[in-house]
DNA sequence: GTGTCTGCAAACCATTTGCATCGGT
DNA sequence: ACCGATGCAAATGGTTTGCAGACAC
């Protein structure tokens, strides 16, 4: 995707990739185009989404495919794995390392040409532990 | 959800878990109710989108939350993986047994409670093997 | 009879897209 | 100057919801 095209480097572009960089959340696009609007006021919605596409398929980004309504893109290429929230839909990094290779255990059982995994575990935070806990005190 | 109010058997629930029990796919909402509609032709979508929650909610069905635009949904109630085909959607269970305990090797990292898991491959499946290969003839 | 469930259609909401213009190269 | 990128607004598409009538209990 995108393979000989040119690809310029516009203002837009350099701030969405710099804005995804610097935070270690793993925002919506939404969340993205707020931040990115402090910054260039006038840019729209579109934008951030045709860009974090084009960066996710350059392998520049990581567009994520947790639970939920909403895509949420990482600035952080590498594999790595995620824990969610369930009451507050947080998403954190998580720096598992297994000992055991989970694609060629799966490609022993299937017919499937394995070609990547996702591991998304699904908890409650800490401060989310902590309002739970509160509540079922009344 | 759901919690103390009378669950009703209406021919519409009954059908729609008969159908989703009978197959090995992992069906959409939408390709429920073409199922379904052989059945019962005047039976709305919002039906039965309203019954595979309920269902979900009540643990009769799996409702999964796999990569792509649509939700799908299993009649499998038990915890299993699954592995989805890149090129043509269709997704398959995969009845991996893993020596490691993922979530105990998750608590060890996180200061998350963990609730459960999600493991997900992607693939091609052997179908889109071969088109693929005849592609690339071209 | 009561309160849940249904069909229908409209509403919702994240994402995508068409188009005229802008701006990087 | 070319052609990719942008802003804007409208379109899309899966899912949800409000409502009046239907039906399970």
């Amino acid at each position: 995707m995108n393979n000989d095209s040119t690809l310029r480097i516009t203002k837009q572009r350099q701030i969405i990739l710099d804005e995804l960089m610097r935070v270690t959340s793993h925002p919506t696009a939404d969340d993205l185009y707020q931040m990115v609007r402090q910054k260039l006021p006038r840019i729209s919605l579109g934008t951030v989404y045709r860009n974090l596409e084009t960066l996710a398929g350059l392998g520049m980004i990581q567009k994520l495919e947790v639970a939920g309504t909403q895509k949420r893109f990482d600035g952080n290429a590498a594999t790595h794995y995620h824990i969610r929230c369930q009451r507050c839909g947080r998403v954190d990094d998580l720096d598992l390392r297994l000992n055991t290779d989970l694609e060629k255990a799966a490609a022993e059982k299937t017919r499937f040409t394995i070609l990547r995994h996702r591991l998304e575990f699904t908890g409650l935070c800490p401060e989310c532990q902590k309002l739970n806990a509160q509540a079922e005190e009344a």
